[in-house]
RNA sequence: UGGCCCGUCGUCUAAUGGCAGGACACCGGUCUUUGGAACCGGGGGUGGUGGUUCGACUCCACCCGGGCCAACCA
């Protein structure tokens, strides 16, 4: 399970949304949808199926009049169905909450956190600051609210022209978070709204539309890719100055599908429409959900795809050899086999009668017991084959056709080449072959075996048709942002404009899928294909070990490899860091005092450098150290680990609940027996989430252990009893299954087990086979 | 010279502090009328250094590496 799907158990069972599950996927409508929103789709669609009542809404974030129509609403709302997802009647569009947007807004300016700034564009950059430094006031920071509100009003009753003035949050300039430096929330647009008409001469901001928009819906997890991360806080923020209503909605961030050989920028993907590099949204080539579909890529592969990547907070980019795999492992089942020459060389059966024509049976789709049928493979005296499958000289471990060689032809007979005829040129136009009658139909009479079986065609019953070989959009895996169209892969379209196919092909109606067997996965072209005309897209190509052995023995014929940086594979000369000790990362002289009076009683390094970093820490240490002096070590260890990790995993610990002199009493019942150190680590737990002294807390918390030493060995010895083979394992060498017993030990016991004893226990039963 | 986030087989992704597992890719084998598919098997991993713990991918510290942020885009 992904972290997303845990937050939301967690969700469910602490009632946070009261059982609610109400996620959305918010394109903006300013382009196609690509592989990448795919992602974002499953994952929010999905969602929403898996649990019951749960709803994921359609949003068009429709907040920029300048880029966005309704063509592609249209075309987005066309591929999510496509996908096999349906918003059902939650169909919304962030435009629609403009007048609601717009009082929200006010509500701000009312509270005095909003202000409407007159500077200019590149003014408000300047005062902006950088990441290192901080930024500065505008002079108009401190308007009156009423000039605020007035001067907002006008703002949206069209007095004013583009850019003269936007609409802030008042945050703080210096704020270390680019985005909190008073944040722009609306700005003057005088555009036309392809929704709203001429109604709105100002639009809301991303960052502010969009967590309303979620509040408006009642949204409850709001999930977007990692490029929005800095945006959580003014989202929170947002929510809670304008008083939207609890529980809100709560933005969680997941990496985005990075796919190898694949751009997913809808700027740079409509810049290659515009260009005419591509021939349109819907190329056959592009990542867009158009172009897969017209490609004959089918959403059960893409849905696959997203399955098999999964959903983490991990920078990521994915093999293409993922997307191909999703790809075949669909169309392997559902595309029926045909034959399909791309490059024909005439073969002549030199034995076989002229005029005679006989039919060869094949399956419709091998392997299913029958179920799709035959295909009937009209055979004859003159028949094509591929030019790849014959080969005059032979590169090792070649199995097709060559010179006195045989080879089988599909679902036919075998073949032996007499004679090689060629032109002037030297180039083959014709094979002299004599066929083997006894083979016919797949009999290999005198145990003779033939390594190469390829496809074929009879000459006068093929069938032309068009196929687009398709490969990818890219010659590299990851195209340099700045130079796109450098990065293109001049081969990734291929039109062979008379390739042959099996007559029963012909009529065959757009959309449909093949596999035209040794070459890969085709379809149909949606658009261009046609009942006098056949035209073909190769979805995706075979898996071909013997291309791949080429390819690897001979380096270079892979085309260019532009992104591995000169020298990479090499050693890079760089020199090896010495890793530094705890005392010398300190910055300042007095941390370095510090730090020498801790070593000096006895703390440890790795803790002394810690605690010199942490005042909060350093002034409980000193207070406890007070009460506790022979156990400085021991107290600065406590600290530096169990305190801190406390403190960052309990939201409930609160470390000015704990008394130094509970922490100094705790530590020294530790040191001195009375208490495990498990148990000190209960007795912390509660001290740092209720406080008191540490004999309450220890009165207080259950610390009963089972270190009974006749009750651990009964346990143990039935545990080897019951999981023999992990006991042996464990004597041959597989020591980290003492972790598996003591752990279901630790299980069994509901944790009240004391490990050390049963830890020390296991080994000695594992350890001696006994009988 | 900041803040936030992220580092697990080649790649993607799992593992309430308790057996480092799965998938793709790769290699080998069986079978085979697709150099395909199916099936079986194999190699390969926790960025580094310390610390805490009976036990660390998991907690703590530091280091290293990567990503995001300074549109009146989303």
């Amino acid at each position: 399970m992904d972290f997303i799907r845990s937050m939301i158990s967690r969700d469910l069972k602490t009632g946070k949304y009261d059982g609610r599950v109400v996620t959305r996927f918010p394109p903006e409508p300013n382009g196609f949808l690509h592989i990448g929103h795919a992602k974002s789709i499953c994952l929010n669609f999905g969602l929403a199926a898996e649990h019951d009542g749960g709803r994921c809404h359609l949003r068009l974030d429709d907040t920029n009049p300048d880029t966005e129509k309704a063509e592609f609403v249209e075309a987005m709302k066309r591929d999510i169905r496509w996908l096999g997802f349906d918003w059902e009647e939650h169909l919304y569009h962030a435009s629609d909450y403009f007048e609601q947007l717009y009082r929200y807004a006010l509500v701000l300016v009312d509270k005095g956190l909003a202000y409407v700034d007159s500077s200019t564009e590149e003014e408000i950059r300047e005062r902006r600051g950088s990441v290192t430094t901080p930024g500065i006031n505008s002079p108009y920071r401190d308007r009156s609210r009423e000039e605020n509100r007035d001067l907002f009003q006008r703002m949206r009753a069209g007095e004013f022209p583009d850019g003269s003035h936007v609409l802030r949050a008042k945050i703080d300039m210096a704020h270390r978070n680019m985005i909190m430096r008073d944040p722009l929330l609306y700005r003057i647009r005088h555009s036309h709204h392809y929704r709203q008409g001429d109604d709105w001469p100002i639009y809301p901001m991303y960052d502010f539309a969009h967590c309303l928009s979620d509040s408006v819906e009642r949204v409850t997890h709001s999930l977007c890719t990692l490029e929005f991360e800095n945006n959580r806080e003014i989202y929170d923020w947002l929510l809670v100055h304008v008083d939207a209503p609890v529980p809100r909605p709560e933005q969680t961030e997941f990496a985005p599908l990075v796919l190898d050989y694949v751009i997913t920028s809808k700027r740079k993907l409509k810049e290659l429409v515009r260009t005419g590099h591509m021939r349109g949204w819907d190329d056959p080539r592009m990542p867009t959900l158009a172009g897969l579909r017209r490609r004959g890529v089918t959403p059960e592969a893409i849905r696959k795809l997203c399955d098999m990547v999964g959903v983490a907070r991990t920078q990521s980019r994915v093999d293409f050899g993922k997307f191909e795999f999703a790809v075949r492992d669909d169309l392997n089942r559902r595309a029926l086999r045909a034959f399909c020459v791309l490059d024909p060389v005439k073969v002549v059966l030199t034995n076989y009668p002229a005029g005679r024509e006989e039919i060869f049976s094949a399956p419709r789709m091998p392997g299913d017991g029958g179920a799709a049928g035959t295909r009937a493979l009209p055979f004859g005296r003159d028949i094509w084959i591929d030019r790849e499958d014959f080969a005059e000289t032979p590169p090792p471990g070649f199995h097709r056709l060559r010179p006195g060689g045989e080879v089988r032809l599909k679902y036919a007979c075998t073949i032996r080449c007499d004679a090689v005829v060629k032109d002037e040129a030297g180039r083959v136009t014709e094979l002299r072959c004599s066929f083997d009658p006894a083979t016919r139909g797949g009999l290999a009479p005198q145990g003779r075996r033939v390594r190469g079986i390829i496809h074929w065609l009879k000459a006068d019953r093929a069938v032309r048709a068009e196929v687009r070989l398709i490969d990818r959009m890219f010659a590299v895996p990851e195209p340099p942002p700045d130079d796109i169209v450098g990065a293109l892969n001049p081969d990734s379209e291929r039109i062979v404009e008379s390739a042959l196919v099996e007559p029963g092909v012909a009529g065959t109606p757009p959309g449909t899928h093949y596999q035209f067997e040794r070459h890969g996965y085709f379809f149909s072209d949606p658009v261009d294909s046609g009942e006098d005309r056949l035209v073909f897209n190769r979805t995706v190509t075979m898996r071909d070990s013997w291309g791949a052995r080429l390819r690897k023995g001979s380096p270079g014929i892979d085309g260019p490899r532009l992104s591995v940086p000169e020298g990479a594979d090499g050693d890079d000369g760089g020199t090896v860091q010495r890793p530094l000790s705890p005392g010398e990362t300190l910055g300042s002289d007095e941390e370095r005092r510090r730090f020498r009076d801790l070593r000096s009683n006895g703390v440890s390094a790795a803790a002394a450098a810690s605690l010199v970093r942490s005042p909060k820490a350093l002034e409980l240490f000193e207070a406890a150290r007070a009460r506790y002096s022979e156990g400085a070590a021991s107290i600065a260890a406590w600290l530096v680990n169990d305190f801190t990790r406390l403190l960052g995993s309990d939201d409930r610990a609160d470390a000015g609940r704990l008394e130094p002199v509970a922490l100094a009493d705790l530590v020294r019942a530790v040191d001195s027996g009375d208490l495990s150190h498990r148990q000190g680590r209960t007795v912390l737990a509660a001290l740092l989430t209720r406080g008191g002294s540490f004999e309450e807390a220890r009165a207080a918390a259950d610390l009963a252990e089972i270190d009974d030493e006749g009750t651990l060995r009964t346990m143990l010895e039935g545990l080897v009893e019951e999981f023999p083979d992990k006991a042996a394992a464990f004597r041959e060498g597989r020591t980290g299954l003492l972790g598996f017993f003591v752990g279901q030990v630790m299980r069994r016991t509901r944790g009240k087990a004391d490990p050390k004893a049963a830890s020390r226990l296991a080994e000695a039963i594992l350890s001696d086979p006994g009988d």
